[in-house]
DNA sequence: GGAATATGTAGATGTAGGTCGACATGACAA
DNA sequence: TTGTCATGTCGACCTACATCTACATATTCC
């Protein structure tokens, strides 16, 4: 096959539905679906996209300080946060926003004061 | 204090040094580098940027999907990853070079074949 | 009810990162 | 050595998201 036939194609390797068709040794039509199958059991449980959610939430510098900080005490203040962060306290209320809605902390108002509190399980696990 | 000076701030609130020595009845200068040491004890540990890491490898629905299905099989080529994410062969060995810089898999060249495994410790903790 | 203050939201901005196509590299067979 | 094929890398493109300012809302005090 010519050089000029491969710059025709949209890829060097062959297509993915024969290569798994060489790994497995079972046609396309069979051994590819299974595949879906696979992630669908995966990403079709009710943990998947809930632990996906927490895992995003954590996945920023500043949400997984705060976190981390509230391992250490029992409860921080916006203020005390935004203090440790060195962020706006916008910027504050959104990520705690973020985590709350993650299930990962939960806020509490005493007075004109918002205080965070750790959700009891936080462990995050894979699916 | 007028409307107009309120227009003239920065925000409607108090400064944060303010309203720290307000929740903790001392001075700025005593209370606010305590939130300053708190920040620089949980994210100067080495775990700290280590579990970061891991989590935003993590944070990638796609990139679950594969770790949550090598927790299902011993191992899988870079073509069946492929086939269950419907991704490019360029976006996933995209992602799983990410998995692997993240220390959550390992990869195993067979011929001309790439074969990923998860590594033994991939629970995620909060440091 | 108005003022003060703590925090929440909206919209704008800039950047990090996911995705792809094209090309490059590694491994194997002839 | 060449051809084939599996996978890695690069650069472009686009979107998600972090951040901020400005404004809005909630709460308390007088």
């Amino acid at each position: 096959m010519s050089t000029w036939v491969y710059m025709m194609s949209a890829s060097r390797g062959l297509a993915l539905a024969t290569r798994l068709e060489r790994l497995t040794g079972e046609e396309a039509t069979c051994c590819v679906p299974k595949y879906h199958e696979l992630a669908a059991e995966v990403a079709g449980s009710p943990r998947f996209p809930k632990e996906l959610k927490r895992l995003r939430a954590l996945a920023d510098p500043n949400r997984l300080l705060a976190v981390a900080m509230l391992r250490r005490r029992d409860q921080l203040c916006a203020c005390e946060i935004q203090a440790a962060t060195h962020l706006t306290h916008a910027t504050v209320s959104h990520h705690m926003s973020v985590l709350e809605d993650a299930g990962l902390v939960t806020a509490h108002r005493q007075g004109k004061w918002i205080f965070y509190r750790l959700v009891a399980n936080t462990e995050v696990s894979i699916p």
